[in-house]
RNA sequence: GCCCAGGUAGCUCAGUUGGUAGAGCAGUGGAUUGAAAAUCCUCGUGUCGGUGGUUCGAUUCCGCCCCUGGGCA
């Protein structure tokens, strides 16, 4: 019998991978991973990297650049491959536009071309992003208005398809089909989260600390003696990995670099909290400061919204975040909530 | 104890020739189609250290007090 895939999503640092793991092991699945830093190698453990199996973590050199339309390719092929083994697909992680890319599907356009890239990018540099704007408006005076003049990575994409194909970006939005309807049942999402944001905020700080001390410093250090690596590509964009290679760099010392790589841990946890909220049909799990299950809640349009106070006087200490995730599956649970 | 420099938004600071104040960072909400752990947008009332005085009016001028840093004893 086919299983819907099941997805773990979460900010980082609410413990979806502990989570999936265990629900791998009760449920005789495998883990895709869907995180734009897990896949690159030697990014260890400024990444969290799990020692756990996961399909798409380690699939590239940092020096590459990895992508959304790369991952829903990967992504496709090992759903295929796992199903295949008669195993249940679990994916895991927190970059949402990948989630969204694999389900929702891509628009087939070019790829990235690195030489447009970088005249662009040296126009911008002593133009400003506003004059390339003005440029995309005369070519495409539809795509512009659809993009904020200081929007540099959307501008250069922009930019970068209508000098490709001659076609404005409606054109190209061709509605390409997603990965839906190829699976039987629709996705299972679970988003993963404390229930307050400074609970987040402190787990964030207690596990950057913690890879501090297991050597996360000595890892950049590593990074920065390969040659072709550099801040301008993703990998050294990551989180974390930024913020101490120019630390490294001697831009600052390493108590700023602590503090400006946990604020964009923050920032980072706030941007996936905006794409979790408008997701459809999301089971929230909201944990305490013990990872413990305090309330669930359901936005899933066909049944009502779980009342948070309510649940945790039902089930609170009776059912564990993996507890609850596993009854979840089941449809009789679910449509007593 | 004396002298000097400061005490203004969570932090670092700017400013008001007297009409109750603004940047960066942080934080918040949002956007998001091949870089997405990226990139970008929105949101700023705080006894302007305390207290007396001058003034129509003081955070701004004057006195005293408190605190911090530096110097001299």
């Amino acid at each position: 019998m086919d299983h819907a895939p099941l997805c773990i999503v979460g900010p980082t640092a609410s413990g979806k991978t502990d989570l999936a793991i265990a629900l791998a092991e009760q449920l005789d699945g495998e883990l895709i991973s869907v995180d734009s830093a897990l896949v690159y190698r030697h990014l260890n453990i400024g990444s969290a990297k799990p020692d756990y199996p996961h399909h798409l973590v380690d699939v590239c050199e940092p020096e590459e650049v990895y992508s959304a339309a790369r991952f829903v390719e990967d992504a496709k092929a090992a759903m295929d491959d796992i199903a295949g083994r008669g195993k249940r697909v679990i994916l895991v992680g927190g970059t949402m536009l990948y989630f969204r890319a694999l389900f929702e599907g891509l628009d087939p356009l070019p790829q990235a071309d690195p030489q447009l890239r970088a005249r662009f990018n040296a126009q911008a540099q002593s133009e400003g992003w506003p004059a390339l704007h003005r440029q995309l408006e005369a070519l495409d005076p539809e795509g512009a208005a659809s993009i904020h003049p200081n929007h540099s990575q959307r501008l250069l994409r922009a930019l970068e398809l209508v000098t490709l194909t001659g076609k404005t970006l409606r054109q190209l939005h061709s509605g390409g089909s997603g990965l839906r309807s190829s699976f039987p049942q629709a996705p299972v999402f679970l988003a993963l989260a404390p229930l307050e944001r400074r609970v987040l905020h402190q787990r964030i700080e207690r596990r950057f600390d913690k890879m501090l001390e297991l050597g996360f410093l000595d890892e950049v250090r590593l990074l920065r003696k390969r040659e072709g690596l550099s801040e301008a590509l993703p990998a050294i964009r990551a989180v974390g990995y930024r913020q101490l290679w120019q630390h490294l760099a001697g831009e600052f010392d390493l108590q700023e670099a602590r503090a400006r790589a946990l604020a964009a841990t923050r920032q980072l946890a706030k941007r996936q909290f905006t794409w979790l909220r408008k997701w459809p049909n999301l089971q929230w799990l909201h944990t305490d400061e013990t990872g413990q299950l305090l309330a669930a809640e359901s936005f899933e349009s066909q049944s009502p919204k779980i009342d948070s106070k309510n649940f945790a006087e039902k089930y609170r200490s009776k059912l564990t975040p993996i507890q609850f995730a596993l009854r979840y599956l089941d449809d009789d649970f679910r449509s007593n909530l």
